[in-house]
DNA sequence: CCTCAATGGTCTGATTCCAGACTTTTGGAC
DNA sequence: GTCCAAAAGTCTGGAATCAGACCATTGAGG
């Protein structure tokens, strides 16, 4: 065993990169085009492999009860050898987030609820990832979902896709309180995800957990639901509408939304 | 040694990834959000350390005649050992793109210059990359860069900001046609990097390189610059007003014109 | 009860990758 | 000419990772 890993430190934010300079006002002359002499790698093999199932633990792709695909299957989709995965997952099973079970119908069971969050967790949060990250990952979030909308308002949407969307949408308005959070990703990932674009899908997932912790750290409130459904619908609308602008203007709103949210929170 | 570099074979197109299904119409359920469980390293490092090495040359941001960073620090940054470096840029060399010297003043020169396009170079790239990944990448670039001039034309630019993207402008309007290239990226990544984000730069770098291989297996012809040119001032005059839908849409635009152009040459 | 298939558990040898110490080359400064 | 500093070049032991074969456990179905 390499690590040891508890509920209270396992964070999603990711290896901490030794952070390239975020320097919002450098001299970004072309060699200071700092963007591709970034790490190769963003850790050795195993963190990162925790660090993805926990996100997809944490964001409700595997929720409680199920479990993860075969170790077989996972680590090939993982592009990680079997060793390493089941290193990892042996971690999170330490950590409490995993049952794991042998023989035919066994394997990895999901065990953990998101537990309702205490004051002081967003600070801890925070404090966590650090501030500039923060802004980093609300900056990228903004951008790529913005993005996303965009193209797929200006996409020629099968009627399968409509209904998806459709589907997903009315599926966080019936959420149950418990399945909110799971709910609200379900639809901001389905955007990214219909736009037919692996890569595009991949990075709004990745701005989405990048702010997960922080947004399981307050507390779902009722007018805030409300609200958030008012603009889901708004977002869904212009996307079903092929309004490109009406679209990402809807979703721009929404996430300033959200990350006024969190920094009430902060303050 | 581990494997040898030909400038044909040489591509920027990544490792090629076990390729996530990228159904455009599938039941996306949560379950089958499959971005998360997407491969959690793209290939070995050394291969990722030419990848990269390789974009940073294709791309101009090390021009010819200039060196590389020194391999201690270059190591560092990339995040790899001295060792997987040196193997990387021993590839680079013995493919051409690299001229090593040792001593004080020494270090890795950069030997390369766009080689002017040949007619079937674009098709051998597409083919390289595959139909599929092409439409990716140019999904993942509209999405990525018309978020990035929206966020810019959101935020409150310093003189600081306005002159480097100014500048810039300047840059690819005043280019001699062999750094044409050179400074439209310079441009274009100008945008993301001075929002701040170094995600949103990263990204943007990203996905810009996907296209780069492509791109440079195009002539750079007259109408087209003087096409670009006009684009191009209306993104940056939409971000210098803080105008963010017309931003966007100016990038977008853009974007079209260019997908629309190689989609062109590949009819 | 027995068998089977699917799954986790274990082992081994090879490869990749690393950190760090040490060596050699080179050109400038004195 | 001598010395020095900055750079590439070399070597070594160890850790991480891999591929693949094989073992052990379990529940379903006959």
């Amino acid at each position: 065993m390499r690590m040891e890993i508890t509920p209270a430190e396992a964070s999603v934010s990711g290896p901490r990169t030794p952070a390239a300079p975020a320097s919002r006002d450098a001299a970004v002359g072309i060699t200071g085009a700092v963007s591709l002499l970034r790490p190769v790698r963003a850790g050795n093999a195993f963190e990162e492999t925790v660090e993805r199932l926990l996100q997809a633990i944490k964001l409700g792709v595997v929720p409680h009860g199920e479990k993860l695909p075969p170790e077989r299957e996972l680590a090939t989709r993982l592009g990680i050898s079997r060793v390493t995965l089941r290193e990892a997952i042996r971690a999170l099973q330490e950590a409490g987030y995993l049952d794991v079970r042998r023989g035919r119908y066994g394997g990895a069971f999901v065990v953990y609820r998101p537990p309702s969050p205490r004051k002081g967790d967003l600070r801890r949060a925070v404090t966590r990832m650090g501030e500039d990250d923060l802004e980093d990952a609300l900056t990228f979030r903004m951008a790529v979902e913005c993005g996303a909308a965009r193209v797929l308002a200006t996409t020629e949407l099968t009627p399968r896709q409509r209904e998806t969307l459709a589907a997903r949408l009315a599926g966080v308005n019936d959420a149950a309180p418990a399945d909110y959070r799971r709910m609200d990703i379900a639809f901001h990932l389905a955007i990214a995800e219909l736009s037919g674009s692996p890569l595009l899908a991949a990075a709004c997932a990745d701005a989405r957990l990048r702010v997960t912790d922080l947004l399981n750290a307050i507390p779902v409130l009722r007018p805030n639901i409300e609200h958030a459904a008012v603009q889901h619908a708004a977002i869904a609308a212009a996307i079903l509408d092929g309004d490109p602008e009406a679209a990402e203007r809807a979703v721009a709103e929404h996430l300033e939304g959200t990350a006024a949210l969190l920094r009430g929170f902060l303050a």
